[in-house]
RNA sequence: GCGGGCGUAGCUCAAUGGUAGAGCGUCAGCCUUCCAAGCUGAAUGUUGCCGGUUCGAGUCCGGUCGCCCGCUCCA
């Protein structure tokens, strides 16, 4: 198998299209900019948008444009919009504030970094003295190497019913200075695990004690497991059932890199769906391949899209009896010919939930009305259950750069030498409408039909008009932005009240009815 | 955070330690009946930022910020 194109594109080029037209900027660009940090221009934030509100009527309005779920029935999901900061205490319940502090080892000779507790330390049984070995856990070459090293500094052929073994972060000060990296010749030359956390941290009130620490949200997830409770008492929704949300989160990476790919700031759009246990293998099997099929339909629809199953020992431990975890991934061109993650739809169990409960001490049971037994009367007894999730997290940010690469087609036969092949859902630019010269009568009827359009479609994105310069540089123009379409006035216009359609993705014309246009452009955008 | 590379106009790039330039794009006017045509004109830079060496720094040195690549990280 080949692929023809996927490799081919310039990261750079492609970023230098973004910022001649206006799709995303460095963040306070003028004092220097800020690593991690991004901005939207004017095409870029209504290319945003449109994914957005894709997502959120596909999602939230339309459930999976009406396909049933497993059990049959319509998918029911309700939306909530939640906190940026929440109650410290969400975060030590969901194991973020943990987590996301992970003690962390460098090397000062190989300037390897390793995370402390995934380092394990080697020693000759019964003569602690002398140096000590590192080595990286559940690595069979590290491991090798290490007994290896030990082997050659006691001067004995050594095996591993030979040695002790303790975790790094239990050794001394002391024993850290005679203790041997990883991949290290000399002792010595590991640090002392130091913190990184990856929470941005902030003070809630204005005195700013230690007393008022709070974090920014470093995902969305928990704002929809905190108001669970809340959803099911004040609405009608029943299990099974999802809530999504769209919305920034912040994470303090320690290296941004690749574009928009992993910003500190970003926006995700996640449902939390909530089922019975039974049903969840179900209902992962639904999500996975339903996410997909959405990604491909909103303009990724290329071989540069795949679905890719999280192997067993890459699954948290919950998550292997209820279907598992995938991710939906795409070939950025900085990770070909690998990729990079899009969304990721995993089982979570009941595990938030139950954090939840137990954390704030909330009855966070669900009743189920529909199970049980049978009562003599007929009626179920009903089953009282913490409900088990499959959660389907994506990246906005990532789905808008995934957008952009994939449309980025570069064409040498036409002028402006690329264009870029937005869905047109998706395409910031819905339509442009040009007089052809700027005279003659064309001007007025280009203004007429450009404020019509506006009326009809300015909700869905920019209706260009532009009577400068000539036809063809304002094509060029349109082909760079991604306009699908551009209607044109001619002196044809004039007699016979037809215009010229200009498609984007063929750069050829057709003539149609200038009363027809409004009906053309909606049957084009899907909304016929 | 570590190592390497890079940083000049919106973009792509010039400029031996000696007056900061070109092409494209942008804007204005003329012209123009379908794909960046042509003509005339205009705007745009504390050479990322701060300091040092020098009579003189875009150029050399130090620091800092940012971007790219490799580590690391990616809950």
């Amino acid at each position: 198998m080949t692929d023809a194109t996927p490799n081919t594109k310039s990261m750079d080029d492609i970023m230098a299209l973004c910022k001649r037209r206006g799709f995303v900027y460095q963040a306070s660009e003028i004092y220097g900019g800020i690593n991690g940090f991004w901005d939207y221009g004017p095409l870029g934030a209504q290319l945003k948008k449109n994914l957005r509100d894709a997502w959120w009527q596909d999602i939230v309005m339309h459930p999976c444009r009406g396909k049933p779920g497993p059990d049959g029935k319509p998918v029911e999901i309700v939306p909530v919009d939640s906190c940026i900061i929440q109650n410290p205490k969400v975060w030590e319940a969901s194991g973020h504030v943990g987590g996301f502090n992970d003690p962390m080892v460098d090397c000062k000779e190989t300037k390897n970094r390793y995370r402390a507790d995934h380092l394990l330390c080697m020693g000759m049984k019964g003569d602690s003295t002398g140096q000590i070995y590192a080595y990286i856990e559940n690595n069979d070459d590290s491991f090798a190497a290490a007994l290896k090293k030990l082997s050659k500094y006691k001067k004995q052929e050594l095996t591993k019913d030979d040695i002790d073994i303790c975790a790094l972060t239990a050794l001394s000060t002391e024993e850290l200075v005679v203790t041997v990296g990883p991949d290290a010749k000399e002792a010595g030359t590991l640090t002392e695990p130091r913190a990184f956390n990856l929470m941005f941290k902030t003070y809630v009130g204005a005195t700013a004690s230690e007393d008022d620490v709070a974090y920014l949200r470093p995902e969305t997830a928990q704002g929809i497991f905190v108001n669970f409770k809340n959803v099911v008492d004040t609405t009608r929704v029943g299990v099974p059932f999802g809530i999504a949300q769209t919305g920034k989160a912040f994470r303090n990476e320690v290296t941004p890199r690749n574009f928009t790919f992993r910003s500190r700031e970003f926006e995700q759009m996640e449902i939390e769906f909530f089922c019975h246990k039974d049903d969840a293998p179900a209902w992962y099997q639904f999500w996975r391949d339903e996410r997909m099929k959405w990604w491909q339909e909103i303009g990724l629809g290329g071989n540069n899209l795949q679905m890719r199953e999280h192997d067993a020992d890459e699954l948290a431990h919950y998550a292997k009896d209820g279907g598992g975890a995938a991710d939906v991934e795409y070939r950025f061109p900085f990770t070909a010919p690998g990729f990079g993650e899009l969304e990721g739809i995993a089982y979570r169990s009941d595990y938030d939930l139950r954090q939840h409960a137990e954390h704030s001490g909330a009855k966070l049971e669900y009743f189920d009305t529909t199970r049980g037994e049978l009562a003599k009367n007929g009626q179920p007894k009903g089953e009282r259950y913490l409900p088990h999730v499959i959660e389907p997290s994506a990246g906005l940010d990532r789905g808008v750069l995934a957008i952009l690469c994939e449309a980025y087609t570069p064409d040498p036969d036409r002028a402006s030498g690329v264009f870029m092949k937005f869905h047109p859902r998706v395409a910031p630019i819905k339509a442009a409408v040009f007089p052809l010269v700027n005279k003659d009568g064309m001007p007025e009827v280009a203004a007429t039909l450009h404020a019509e359009l506006v009326r009809r479609f300015g909700h869905l994105g920019f209706i260009e008009t532009d009577a400068k310069q000539s036809i063809g540089k304002r094509y060029a123009r349109m082909d760079e932005a991604g306009c699908p379409y551009c209607f044109t006035i001619d002196g044809d216009t004039l007699n016979d009240n037809t215009v010229t359609v200009r498609d984007r993705d063929t750069a050829s014309q057709e003539r149609i009815a200038l009363d027809a246009v409004g009906a053309f452009l909606a049957e084009k955008l899907g909304i016929g």
